[in-house]
DNA sequence: CACTGATCTGACCGATCGGTCAGGGTCTGA
DNA sequence: TCAGACCCTGACCGATCGGTCAGATCAGTG
């Protein structure tokens, strides 16, 4: 064989990419990757260090916007961060709906590992802007579902066009959302 | 050791239950069960044919009420389906919001065997209710955001006394669905 | 030519999984 | 007393997982 091809590890990515879409991440082995790619399993690690360094590479750019969006947040109040994170979220769950759609059902776990853990503290400023920042269960909880329903579904809208999902979603968290006092 | 206690089947359920619970159906193994009850795996087995017994042991109840209220729906269409759904789901996700916390993130998985494979075709009448009939993107797309969160978070509101889970989930419901033409 | 470093692989490892099985203890009723 | 039903277990099985490793192959270089 000896493919001696550089281009291997975007191989790689690209199909474990399409894998883990399919089977998601727990639900993918390294031998299928390597089988989608025609590359044997030792190849695939020989690219990257382990299973979960493939799947922090493919969310990266996601993860880059996510954390943008936590420092705009950080610099606003009430309403105004309402706002700010309401459209955030949409638009980065529709830019990166198939990104997404490679955790889904798996963010309890993940957000475990180490190198996940700074999301948890995103996700938790996210749901007190979506809440208002308001105290009230009805306020988190409806703050709670709607993060939670984009983050599951919008992998199901692969074939949405872009804007016509952006202004589907936001229309539903503004009329979700409660209005902050 | 021989306990020989007839009620060692009960103790299997809870004990699953609580497991499940905390880690999920995959994440949750034969020997983790044992362990908590204070077995050996091959007990667990006697008492059940196998892991996913146990499991469809536990969601019995809930899958009944939800079999009841698909009941229920095909004799509605429009506004009322929307509104029989509406209730009839958050008082499920209320109720069983242990029972579905469960199988956090393991619905597309779950959904595939053929002991779950009913619930499939309830949960395609239970979304057409939710968007009111209509063929419209955007109220697909909010049906299914609202099923999903509610299903994927019910689980984290347990010390929420169940009539306060409800007013809030089926306000927010109301709020969010689009009202039918 | 020899050497080097990058790429790739088959064979292998330990761990864990769900599940099987033969057999041993205990209780009950004839 | 004893047969048999019931309950339980340790030992074991095949499969699969993520990951390791020594070595084969190749391109470039001096």
């Amino acid at each position: 064989m000896a493919r001696v091809s550089p281009e291997t590890h975007d191989e790689i990515l690209a199909a474990a990419g399409r894998r883990f879409a399919l089977t998601g991440y727990r639900g993918t082995s390294l031998q299928d990757i390597a089988g989608e790619v025609g590359c044997s399993k030792a190849t695939v690690l020989y690219h990257f260090a382990n299973k979960e360094a493939i799947l922090t590479e493919l969310m990266a750019p996601a993860i880059a916007v996510l954390q943008a969006l936590d420092e705009r947040l950080a610099a606003h109040r009430g309403a105004a961060a309402q706002q700010v994170a309401a459209e955030g979220f949409v638009d980065l769950a529709v830019r990166f709906r198939r990104e997404i759609a490679l955790l889904r059902g798996e963010f309890p776990e993940l957000l475990q590992q180490p190198s996940f853990a700074h999301i948890h503290r995103i996700s938790e400023r996210l749901i007190e802007a979506f809440a208002g920042g308001s105290e009230r269960s009805s306020a988190r909880i409806a703050a709670l579902v709607l993060l939670a329903g984009i983050s599951e579904t919008c992998g199901e809208f692969a074939d949405v066009p872009d804007e016509e999902l952006r202004s589907a979603l936001l229309a539903l968290v503004r009329r979700a959302l409660e209005p902050v006092d």
